[in-house]
DNA sequence: ACGTAGCATGGGC
DNA sequence: CGCCCATGCTACG
């Protein structure tokens, strides 16, 4: 262990050993802490001469491939002072900085970071091999290895993150991380680690890289060149054949580059995040569909304040086989392709993909081949799909979070959106709250936010066409105005509800979780937070949102750009087409013979599921939880369908989960909510519909799922008290049984 | 009978 | 016209 800074200390040196008086800063120890030395001892290591002088006789030295200068590469002390190249040796890093415009080994992570055990026998890898793995071509990078999940082979190492290549920056604030090799393909699975030295010869592998990664923040632009996007292969010739010695990035990608990694960004920078110059192009390259709109903002509020940041990769709005049961996203073979590992086996690879939330996700990325091509597919998404509340329609966003390039997936849901996206074609199925209707109380008004025909409606009615099914007469127009669309989660709208005026209650009971019943619409709440009278105050220092509190905002609705809010009756068009036409998938019924839609209606009369049987009726009115009768005041109702279809998901989870196959996806999260629900005002809670009984430590038990809406909503209220927003608030009628 | 995996098909761009 | 991709189809467990 490093000693830390004392005057009983002495020096780190163990060749040395001298009292200190004042200790200076030596190198990094795993430890994190920095080794104190003597003054001599430490302008020896300052001045890069500590091996040098005394570990002259100990092994491990090696000549940098290119100046020839040696180097003591099985030493800590000398850690940051070369890089291992991928073709075998290493440089030191002034040759290195040279070449890779690259900077010195990061903050050295410490031993807890490590995974304890035997290290992994190392192999080499043909440069094909890693070729293969790493990708060629004009792509605007490639992710390197250890994206791919090496859990399958290695079930204790099951707890990787992925980190993507990334382009490189000049920065010289930044550091650089020691090099890395590919492992050996084994079988179909590449599991390619980099290795890096630990300064006591000891090899670490890619779990404990990610790990270091992970909890060191190191920037990914600190990778080695061969992870870095926008690369222009410099191969070298050997004996054995070519090999890429190393990538190399045009230096004007990377000063653009680093214009979006300095430490503490602003909240501008988090806001607009730059792009690397190729990935723009290839951005550009892609569909506008498939273009990142607005990860960006939704991902950086949630990870505002760290120096984290997001580079929008692609995004794709979920069609309704994406978002059935059958759990399979098809990824634009483009975006694949661009922006995914290349894969040369059908079955692909894992890859560990985070939420919003961090969380993370091991989803198969794999290809089918098709008509001499590929489709690509990332499959195991559905508890994604159900956790996220996701439907047809809806958008994934794929955006590598920065600096630690781990491939993150958010989403945006096609009812609501950033006003400030008005550029974007999805925009017009987007709500704006409209300020003035509310306050007159009078019905929403739909206005569509631009002309065309949005990427969702597009979809919706394709594939409402493909299903053989008509429009019902209606013009498309029509069916514009008619997919507006208000849908929220089911945490906010238990923040927005109220009981009926006729407060004819029922109280069922399913599952052992009792619902109110209402023959009567709910009313719903406006929040003042929501109006642009108070956009001032939700922003003020008085009353600061926090991220917690700005999590369970209804998401996309930027306050300063109100204009309108519009809502119709269907709560999610694209699933109703996609679903309601009936075909759409057989395994997209929770029953047989239930179509149950994503918002919750259209149960037949002859539905058995939980949620039929139990009130006995085709239709079920709308229900709310049911409260302490000391939270009437302030209890929340279930207004929607949506929530409806949300209750009766995780009223079913009860009974299906028995059965529920376990997926290829799963989370690795440790929830510290599950422990803290209590203090976590506005904790957003990922409830994973693909809970099993046998996995509580994964998930949520039915019984959580109800205590977390109910501490929901009880956070709900006191963010409202806190907001001082009225209580009662801005109400409105519903119209119809549906709240809406 | 049902769920799933993989391939085939065909509409749309 | 060729490719992409949504989803239909079917063999299989």
């Amino acid at each position: 262990m490093a000693s830390s800074s004392g005057a009983s200390k002495v020096c780190f040196n163990s060749t040395c050993n001298q009292a200190l008086e004042l200790p200076r800063r030596g190198w990094l120890c795993r430890t994190g802490d920095f080794a104190d030395l003597c003054d001599r001892c430490g302008s020896d290591f300052e001045d890069g001469k500590f091996c040098d002088t005394y570990h002259l006789n100990a092994s491990g030295w090696r000549c940098c491939e290119s100046c020839g200068k040696q180097i003591h590469c099985g030493c800590i002390v000398s850690f940051h002072m070369f890089i291992l190249l991928d073709a075998g040796g290493i440089e030191c890093l002034k040759c290195a900085k040279t070449e890779y415009i690259l900077t010195p080994n990061p903050t050295w992570p410490s031993a807890s970071h490590f995974l304890h055990g035997p290290a992994e026998r190392i192999n080499d890898i043909s440069a094909k091999s890693w070729r293969s793995i790493a990708g060629s071509g004009p792509v605007p990078w490639r992710q390197g290895p250890n994206l791919f999940s090496a859990f399958k082979g290695h079930p204790e190492l099951q707890v990787t993150s992925c980190s993507l290549g990334q382009s490189t920056r000049i920065d010289p604030s930044e550091r650089f991380v020691n090099s890395w090799r590919p492992q050996e393909m084994t079988g179909n699975k590449a599991l390619a680690s980099r290795m890096h030295y630990d300064g006591q010869n000891n090899l670490f592998n890619d779990v404990s890289y990610q790990s270091f990664f992970h909890a060191n923040a190191i920037p990914l632009s600190s990778l080695p060149a061969t992870f870095v996007p926008h690369c222009q292969k410099t191969e070298t010739g050997n004996a054995s054949g070519i090999h890429v010695k190393r990538l190399c990035i045009p230096p004007s990608i990377g000063k653009q580059c680093s214009n979006n990694n300095g430490p503490g960004p602003s909240v501008e920078k988090q806001a607009h995040i730059p792009k690397a110059q190729g990935e723009t192009q290839a951005s550009h390259q892609l569909l506008p569909r498939y273009r990142p709109q607005s990860i960006d903002q939704e991902i950086q509020r949630l990870y505002g304040g760290s120096n984290t940041t997001i580079t929008p990769l692609f995004e794709k709005v979920l069609s309704a086989s994406d978002a059935g049961k059958i759990g399979r996203l098809v990824l634009p073979k483009k975006c694949a392709e661009t922006y995914l590992p290349s894969i040369s086996e059908p079955e692909g690879y894992p890859l560990v993909i985070k939420d919003l939330k961090g969380k993370d996700w091991v989803l198969q990325y794999r290809f089918w081949p098709n008509n001499n091509s590929r489709m690509y597919v990332l499959e195991g998404v559905t508890p994604y799909i159900q956790s996220m509340q996701l439907q047809a329609g809806d958008t994934v966003t794929f955006g590598r979070l920065e600096p630690e390039g781990k491939l993150v997936m958010g989403f945006r849901k096609a009812s609501l959106a950033y006003p400030s996206d008005k550029s974007h074609e999805l925009t017009n199925t987007r709500i704006f709250a409209h300020e003035e209707s509310l306050k007159d109380g009078n019905a929403f008004k739909s206005r569509k936010s631009d002309g065309a025909l949005s990427e969702v409606d597009k979809i919706s009615i394709r594939a409402k066409r493909k299903k053989g099914g008509n429009m019902n007469g209606k013009s498309l127009k029509h069916k514009e105005e008619e997919i507006c669309q208000l849908s929220v989660t089911l945490e906010q709208v238990q923040g927005l509800l109220q009981p009926p005026l006729a407060n004819t209650c029922m109280v069922v009971l399913i599952d052992g979780v009792e619902f109110e019943a209402f023959q009567e619409a709910p009313i719903i709440r406006i929040p003042k937070a929501f109006s642009t009278e108070n956009v001032g105050s939700l922003c003020s220092p008085k009353v600061e949102p926090t991220p917690e509190h700005q999590e369970h905002m209804l998401p996309m609705i930027d306050h300063e750009n109100f204009e309108s809010l519009k809502t119709m009756e269907s709560v999610d068009p694209l699933a109703d087409l996609a679903v309601h036409d009936g075909k759409a998938s057989r395994q997209d019924c929770h029953k047989p013979g239930c179509m149950q839609l994503p918002n919750g209606t259209n149960h037949k009369s002859t539905c058995t599921c939980n949620v039929c049987l139990a009130l006995n009726r085709p239709t079920p009115p709308p229900m709310m939880m049911h409260h302490d009768p000391e939270q009437v005041g302030t209890s929340v109702q279930n207004p929607s369908r949506s929530m409806y279809a949300d209750i009766i998901c995780y009223t079913q989870m009860g009974n299906s989960n028995k059965n529920h196959k376990t997926g290829p996806a799963r989370s690795f999260e440790n929830d510290p909510s599950r422990e803290n629900i209590s203090d976590s005002t506005f904790k957003s809670q990922n409830i994973d519909l693909n809970m099993q009984p046998e996995r509580e430590e994964e998930s949520y038990s039915v019984s959580d799922a109800m205590g977390i809406m109910s501490l929901v909503q009880e956070s709900t209220q006191r963010y409202i008290k806190q907001q001082k927003l009225s209580v009662n608030g801005i109400t409105y009628g519903a119209h119809k049984n549906h709240g809406l």
